[in-house]
DNA sequence: AAAGCAGTTTTCGCTGAGCGAAAACTCGAA
DNA sequence: TTCGAGTTTTCGCTCAGCGAAAACTGCTTT
C-alpha cells in the first residue's frame, strides 16, 4: 500500500507548503522505512515520477541525508543520524527520557518504551529494545489504538474524557481474545488505572505479550507521556511482575521530576 | 558567520539539485544547530528571504521535522528523531558501534567516540559523553585536523600515504604547545601508531585533555574508522592509562569483528 | 555475441509552483 | 497611544523544475 506523498491532512492552510520540499521530506522518510531501496522502488512508493525522485535523491545525497551505494540502492546517510541526535537533545522529553529508558531496559532486561498520545492513537517516541533474543520489538513512531496495551490505556486514562468518548464512538477493535471490547469494561479498567497510577496489560494486543505502563505527569497532574516495559508473557512470574511494576512507577516519577528541573544545559 | 545555503562544493553535476528541497534541508540542519530560533534568525543564517523561510518552515512542520513553539521559535521535531534512529539502524557502522561505545563509556567513565576520515578532516560520527561533570564534550559531525588528537592521528596513520602528503602540503596548525608541527616528527609518530595499533594524545589539541584511539580495520587491514576515549588529563594516572589502552584496543577489535558478521537482522 | 530488458541517467521545452517585495497584521514596550 | 520588530499574508511574474521520452548501462537470455 504505497503511501501517498501528500495526504493533505492539515485542516486549513497548507497552501504554504512548498511541494518540492515536501516531496523531498516524504521521500527521505520513505528511505528511512525501507532498508535499501532502488530508484524505481522509491518512486513507486512515493507516487512520484522517476525523474523527480532521481533529482530529489541527488539533492538529499548532496546534503548527506541519504547515501547512494555502488549497487544503486539508497539508505539514510550520516546527516540524518546527526539530525536525530540533535533532536533528542533539543526536545526536553526525549532528552530526559534517554537515561530513564536505558536504565529501565537494563534493570528489567525487557524492552522499555516512551509513548505519547497523538489524536486517537498512541505513538512510540523512543524505545530501548531488550537485548534478549525473544523480545518485544517496537518501531519508532509506531501507532496503536488507545484501548490496547499498557501505554494505550494509561494515555487514555489520563487524557481529557472527551478523548474516551471519541474512542468509544466507534467499535473497539479486537486484536486477541483478551482485548477489551466493551465500553463498560474499558471504563472500569481506566478507573482502576487512575487508582493504581499504573496499567498492566496481558496479551490484549499480541498473544504472549505482557506490558506495564505508568503515566508521566507534570506538576499539575497533566499527562505528558507514558513509560512502559514490555516483554513475553512467559518471563513475568509474580516476583518479576512486582519488580517491574515498582521499576516502571519509579522511572515515571524520575522522568517527571527531571522535566520540572531547569530544562537542559542549565545556564550560570 | 552565516552559512550560505548553497556552498556549491560539488565537482560536476549539481545541476540536478532541486533548490527548494535543498534549501529545506539546509534550513533543517540549521534548526538542528541552534537550540530554539526565530524566523528572522533562521532566515538570516540561511541567507533566504523571510517569505521563503516561512514557507519552508511550514513545510517542515507539517512533516513533523520541526516543531513550532507558542513563542514562535522553532526546534527539531519528533520526525527528525525517528529518522536519526532509523539511520543508525540502517548504517552498519553506526549500528555496530552503538553498543561498543556504550560499553566503552561505561567501562572508562570517560567520553567515547567514533570518527571517520572525510577528506583532510576527521569527522565525529557518534559519541557517548562521560556522565561526569568535567568531561570532554564532542559534538556530532564535528570536524578536526588529522594531525591532532588520538583519532586524527590514527585516521592519518592508516590512510593512504597520499593523504599524509596532502596534510603536509600546508603548515601543521598549532593548537597547544604539545601539537606536533614538524613533518618529520609527525612521520615518526605515525610510524609508532602503526606499530602500536594505538595512538595516545596528550593535550595536543586542548590543554588538559588526554585521548586514546585505535583503528577499526576490515579483514584486509583497510581503515574503516577510529574509536577513541577522551577525558581530562588529570584523571589518567598510569594505571588508568593502561586500562583504557586495553579497553580501546579490545573495543576496536570487537567493532571490526561485528562488521564482518552478517550485517544486520540476519535473514533465515 | 546479439538481442532483449529492466532500470537509471540525461535532455528538453512548457508552465504553474514558488519566488521576492511589499502590505497587513500582531503584540510588547515605551 | 504610538512605535517598532517580528510574523503572516497577498499578489503578480518568471524561471525552476516538472513529465515525457530518449539515451544509456549492464544484466540475462537465446
Amino acid at each position: 500500500m504505497p503511501r501517498e506523498v501528500k495526504p493533505s491532512t492539515s485542516p486549513v492552510q497548507d497552501r504554504y507548503v512548498v511541494q518540492a520540499a515536501d516531496a523531498a521530506l516524504a521521500l527521505l522518510t520513505l528511505v528511512g522505512e525501507h532498508r535499501r531501496s532502488s530508484l524505481t522502488h522509491l518512486s513507486g512508493a512515493a507516487g512520484l515520477t522517476t525523474s523527480q525522485t532521481f533529482r530529489l535523491l541527488v539533492t538529499l545525497e548532496q546534503r548527506g541525508f541519504v547515501l547512494r551505494h555502488e549497487d544503486k540502492t539508497y539508505s539514510l546517510g550520516y546527516a540524518a543520524h546527526a539530525l536525530g541526535r540533535r533532536a533528542s537533545l533539543q526536545l526536553p522529553l526525549l532528552n530526559a527520557a534517554g537515561d530513564v529508558l536505558d536504565h529501565l531496559r537494563d534493570d528489567t532486561n525487557e524492552t522499555a518504551l516512551l509513548a505519547v498520545r497523538n489524536g486517537l492513537q498512541a505513538a512510540v517516541l523512543d524505545v530501548r529494545e531488550s537485548r534478549q533474543t525473544v523480545r518485544v520489538v517496537a518501531t519508532l513512531d509506531e501507532r496503536g489504538d488507545l484501548h490496547i496495551g499498557g501505554t494505550g490505556k494509561v494515555l487514555l486514562a489520563y487524557s481529557d474524557p472527551t478523548v474516551l468518548e471519541h474512542v468509544l464512538s466507534r467499535p473497539l477493535r479486537r486484536y486477541t481474545d483478551q482485548t477489551i471490547t466493551s465500553a463498560d469494561e474499558l471504563r472500569t479498567v481506566l478507573e482502576q488505572v487512575r487508582h493504581d497510577g499504573l496499567c498492566v496489560a496481558r496479551a490484549d494486543f499480541e498473544a504472549d505479550s505482557y506490558s506495564v505502563a505508568a503515566p508521566v505527569l507534570d506538576r499539575h497532574g497533566q499527562l505528558i507521556a507514558a513509560l512502559a516495559v514490555a516483554g513475553p508473557l512467559a518471563r513475568f512470574d509474580p516476583q518479576q511482575q512486582e519488580r517491574v511494576r515498582t521499576l516502571v512507577r519509579t522511572a515515571a516519577r524520575t522522568l517527571a521530576s527531571r522535566l520540572e528541573q531547569p530544562p537542559v544545559r542549565p545556564r550560570s
